[in-house]
DNA sequence: ATTACTATTCTACGAGTAT
DNA sequence: TATACTCGTAGAATAGTAA
């Protein structure tokens, strides 16, 4: 993995124009460059190189430098990162932790005040039984933003002689599942994000308890499940 | 000035969400972040705090962690250099010092032959006499990424029993200036771009010989001088 | 001119640990 | 538990210089 000075030395070839066409650079020139000596910029240099991050031809006075593809999608990779800080994102990638249920959300999930919102919502009804996703220490930030950015508010509602908490939703994917996150609405201390879908994930996936999972949090309502067309019973007979 | 592994630590502690709101964070926490030790990562926070680029709280078990202004202003720096590599660029800026001209910028831009074609393109004359920017050896790759992408060709001309060369032209701004850059066609090798102007550079702006000036080259015909709107000759008698 | 090796300096990392 | 100090050390940066 290359170190952060290094994509910083590749950032400035590239303002060089280092992605589209040759740059002549002398070791001496480029240690202006990045403000290092002569001898670091031309050790850089070979770093770079080595790493297969950019191509070079030696010449007698300059070397003809050329970033490689490989370069070029590391690159590619920090502006996407500082695209996400800054234009508005319209989702949000959480990593985290397959943890054991408690067996309890294939319970909520199977109230019909719950599974009619859902179905609403969503346009499909959850298979009944929840991923509990633990997002690790540093990762459980993002739990707070999505808190505030809720895409579905599902109700709550009184049944069975007690009462059963809103929770917040939102459409989601894992790899190309569809699926969705929920947070209860109460409790706001916790790192666990709830993740129910179609199917059962820890078959369709698979999954087991302690896997690490990414998961794409779609901060709008999704059109495409809008739209599903479904089969209306019967009509195909 | 920051240097690049700060600013890595700053884009990670944004991912959080650290430009929005406070991120609970602790160092060990981070240190897996960013790869480094606890100790190491505890050093950077302090370095980021030293630099004003973070604020904390330090709480029992955690640090609430918020980025400051000037942290967001450094990202949203790093996130123009990276569109400026990504996104169709309209302009290229060019950092250069002042040269000493050999006096012969006066008398081409005097010829009619040159004058009327830029009053065509540029919508204005030029003051008779040019600015020479040396760009300094890593900056002239630039020149090369202008020669492939002009915005107005100058054709040459046969006049006074001699042939006077093509030119590249570029609309330019000093500032607030309008101004214009030229390449001759024929010299590839060169360093120099010449800097043409409505008004006198050295005296409006003004610099003299070694000053180092900021060029932005727009890389598109400028709208704003094709609508400039000339007094007619006799129309306010 | 350059590049880049070797020797040397010194910075920055992490272990140990106090608070 | 945390944070963050001191300190020994690895490795990065520079000086000197050969090619």
């Amino acid at each position: 993995m290359p170190r952060p000075a290094d994509v910083e030395a590749l950032k400035q070839i590239a303002i060089l124009g280092g992605l589209h066409d040759a740059v002549e650079l002398a070791s001496g020139e480029f240690a202006q460059l990045i403000d290092v000596s002569q001898q670091t910029a031309s050790r850089r240099l070979i770093e770079l190189t080595d790493e297969g991050l950019i191509k070079r031809e030696m010449g007698v006075r300059k070397q003809r430098i050329r970033i490689t593809a490989e370069g070029e999608s590391l690159l590619r990779a920090e502006h996407l990162a500082y695209r996400r800080l800054f234009e508005r994102q319209e989702r949000v990638r959480v990593r985290g932790s397959v943890q054991t249920g408690l067996g309890e959300g294939r319970y909520y999930l199977s109230r019909p005040g719950y599974d009619a919102q859902f179905q609403d919502k969503l346009g499909w009804r959850p298979y009944p039984g929840t991923l509990n996703l633990d997002l690790g220490g540093a990762e459980a930030n993002k739990l707070k933003f999505l808190r505030k950015n809720p895409v579905y508010v599902i109700e709550g509602f009184q049944a069975e002689g007690r009462s059963f908490g809103g929770v917040l939703c939102f459409p989601a994917r894992i790899g190309d599942q569809e699926a969705a996150a929920i947070l209860p609405n109460r409790t706001h201390y916790t790192t666990v994000l709830e993740v129910i879908a179609p199917v059962c994930l820890r078959e369709s996936l698979p999954c087991e308890d302690h896997d690490r999972l990414e998961l794409d949090v779609l901060l709008e309502a999704d059109g495409a499940t809008g739209v599903t067309v479904r089969p209306v019973p019967g009509a195909d007979a």
